[in-house]
RNA sequence: CGGGAAAUAGCUCAGCUUGGUAGAGCGCUUGGUUUGGGACCAAGAUGUCGCAGGUUCGAAUCCUGUUUUCCCGACCA
């Protein structure tokens, strides 16, 4: 019996939008359908690991003491004029009006909005410092979207901001997300550096960017082979070869994905929005404001682009969408494919995530498709299924073992 | 927003120069043969040729406008 165990719609043929690697096995394999430009599903492959993503950051974000929160999409103008942002943010924000005529526009990030909600509730030092994060769709209208995930329209966003007494105490949180960061970027399993930036829109007096390497990157970073210094090129341009500024090691460059920024705020936001606090001194004081953001859609496709080897995808460990890919060669109602429907419920009863392969397929389109999902595990249940051997391959380090189902039953994954 | 390319079946594309019944491969449906790296045979279904005007007896094809998508640039957490 067909059994529905996943929609993966993978496609034959190279989708001809598709310039960079990542944003090819996305198409191909069945991860995303665009929309429009910019715009995209994030179908169930890609959804499970946008989910996984999320949950790392969540997990690194709540052990730091931050609580999540989920604001509205949909802003109206007031709070933009207030941060002096509905001039000053240009054709990037997506303006519409309701049907009142009423101005209104879809977050392109969420200052505004989260000032004004800690601006109400807080008055007093007692109640300082706060962190308050959320992990939502983002809308900019982008002068040009491109590459996929890498810089949509829409996309999801984890943005972080903290409320401070002092400078000395957004220092202290500054460093503890910068850390949250680096265990995210660690356990994502990237290849990151840490750069000095430019704050751009959001403002505040410094900020630095997590920069994810890859050739694909839309940034250049300009960095000495010390690790001491390192810096995006829209800051600093420094030749190749040159001596780093801090005078110990040579420049190099390199091209990266910015994954994650973090800033410090200052009073940008919460002096002309007016959020301040009486402090233990009895005076008023605007509060101090730090925020960080990751691109968390923006992450699957830096994730791909460092995991992949000519189109086959080898998710790492924390974010795959499965730990097992069982991949039946006989077709439905044989005996093969039995022995293949027990094992798939024998390893979901032991909390294993699997992903069975029920089509009708030949082998070769089950083993293409099967390179696109980028699974660990695989499980080739062929002619030796009815003696009771299949074959279990590490698509880690590319082992191919033959073995038995009893065995397969107590295999530690 | 400047420059370039493109839009025809679910996907990849041909047809357009020189106007005359809408095509191929893959995918899909049915039957059969296959089955360890994108199998084979047979039969079938699938289209507002991006949209709107214009020229013409007749437009996928020529003309005008428009929308959309991709690439390069500028811009940008």
């Amino acid at each position: 019996m067909k059994q529905s165990l996943m929609f993966v719609p993978t496609m034959r043929d190279m989708p001809k939008d598709a310039e960079i690697v990542s944003h090819k096995i996305l198409l191909k394999g069945g991860y995303i359908k665009q929309h429009a430009a910019g715009v995209y599903s994030y179908l169930p492959l890609a959804y499970k690991i946008i989910k996984k993503i999320e949950n790392i950051v969540r997990e690194e974000l709540d052990k730091i003491g931050c609580s999540e929160l989920l604001m509205p999409a949909l802003q109206s103008k007031d709070l933009w004029v207030e941060s002096g942002r509905w001039e000053a943010y240009g054709k990037e924000l997506m303006r519409l009006k309701d049907r009142h005529d009423r101005d209104f526009c879809l977050g392109p990030t969420h200052e505004e909005v989260i000032t004004a909600i800690v601006r109400d509730s807080i008055t007093s030092y007692k109640k300082l410092p706060v962190a308050l994060y959320q992990i939502q769709t983002k809308f900019r209208d982008e002068f040009r979207p491109r590459f996929g995930l890498m810089r949509g329209r829409e996309f999801i966003m984890k943005d972080l901001y903290t409320f401070s007494t002092s400078t000395e105490d957004l220092d202290i949180w500054y460093n503890k997300v910068r850390q949250a960061y680096i265990n995210i970027m660690d356990r994502l399993g990237l290849h990151y550096r840490i750069v000095n930036a430019a704050s751009g829109q959001i403002g505040g007096k410094s900020s630095e960017e997590f920069m994810v390497l890859c050739d694909i990157g839309e940034d250049t970073i300009v960095y000495s082979d010390t690790g001491t210094f390192a810096s995006n090129t829209e800051l600093c341009q420094l030749e190749e070869g040159a001596p780093s500024p801090d005078g110990i090691g040579i420049i190099k460059h390199a091209k990266g994905i910015e994954a994650g920024h973090i800033f410090k705020l200052g009073t940008k936001y919460s002096e002309p929005m007016n959020l301040t606090f009486i402090d233990e001194d009895n005076k008023k004081k605007p509060v101090i404001m730090g925020c960080y953001g990751i691109g968390i859609s923006r992450l699957l496709m830096a994730v791909l682009e460092q995991h992949n080897n000519d189109l086959k995808v080898l998710w790492p460990d924390s974010v795959a969408p499965f730990k097992i890919h069982i991949i039946p060669m006989d077709k439905v109602n044989t005996a093969g494919y039995e022995i293949a429907t027990t094992l798939y419920s024998q390893l979901i009863s032991k909390g294993y995530e699997v992903l069975f392969d029920d089509r009708s397929e030949s082998p070769g389109v089950k083993f293409n498709d099967a390179d696109l999902i980028g699974c660990k595990y695989q499980i080739i249940v062929g002619k030796k299924a009815v003696e009771g051997i299949v074959e279990l391959r590490n698509k880690a380090n590319n082992e191919i073992l033959e073995i038995e189902i009893e065995k397969i039953q107590k295999y530690s994954f």
